[in-house]
DNA sequence: CACCTTTAGGACCAATTTGATCCCTTTTAT
DNA sequence: ATAAAAGGGATCAAATTGGTCCTAAAGGTG
């Protein structure tokens, strides 16, 4: 369980790619999906979440593409994640007040530990460690 | 992202469920199924994993049903959550040595590490804990 | 302007997973 | 024998995942 889906892969794998290169450098599309070996069209849609939430500056046309919005060092690995698999939330009821049955259920506070916990782990990792990170 | 789902959640219910009874004392999975809201068939197939698993012991025939294996003090949440959702993988490249793509991948470290820690907090939860809990 | 390049956005689709239900078999007590 | 349970397999609809395709819009260039 709690297993990463295919687009959160090639959501980190992307966006890493992005930071690797030299600053303010734009990157096409097709580019960065034949180095990260993802689906191109896949990856388009991707990137566009990445545009719509400020991570990723986009231009259209002739000599068009991304560039990361903030330096690399400023943009977390939760924050790539969440953007393209939505909020980590163990539990549905982590949502609204209560749980479906009333009142908070039992596990409420277990869930509600676990989702700090790695948000705090993700929240800790910027994209520009991961770039660096010699382990490939 | 990481959600558990509704087997997920009819699991922790009908365990605990059963954790409420008097020790020794066998439910039916109909009883358990009208007490925890949950579809009686859907349920009766999560009961068979419990079972499967020696999370609990079931008995055939008129007089038949579930009791707890153990105590519910020496049953955690991690166990019964992985019996119907399968192991706490954040990523998939936890499970082989190397990632798909030659070597363990630059985000490997930080699933490792998510990993553990959710283990570690649902492994810390029992399901006495939460039978007891009067946050209901 | 016309034309090319590139992202934006919507529609669409196949495969997989989820969330069940049904039916028949096996075991067990009476 | 019979009735009462769980065991196990087949099946199925709905939702999600993983992707493709097409047209539109925007931005350079001759």
């Amino acid at each position: 369980m709690m297993e990463l889906t295919r687009k959160g892969e090639y959501a980190i794998r992307g966006i890493i790619y992005l930071a690797q290169q030299p600053p303010g450098r734009v990157s096409l599309i097709s580019e960065i999906a034949a180095a990260a070996e993802v689906p191109q069209t896949f990856l388009a849609k991707i990137f566009q979440s990445f545009a719509k939430l400020g991570l990723v500056t986009s231009s259209r046309g002739t000599g068009g593409g991304f560039v990361l919005a903030r330096p690399a060092s400023a943009i977390t690995l939760r924050e790539v994640v969440e953007a393209v698999e939505g909020p980590i939330l163990p539990n549905r009821c982590l949502l609204g007040s209560a749980c479906d049955r009333g009142g908070p259920c039992r596990v409420h506070a277990v869930w509600k530990q676990v989702q700090t916990e790695v948000v705090h782990i993700l929240d800790g990792v910027t994209i520009d460690t991961l770039a660096r990170n010699p382990e490939h």
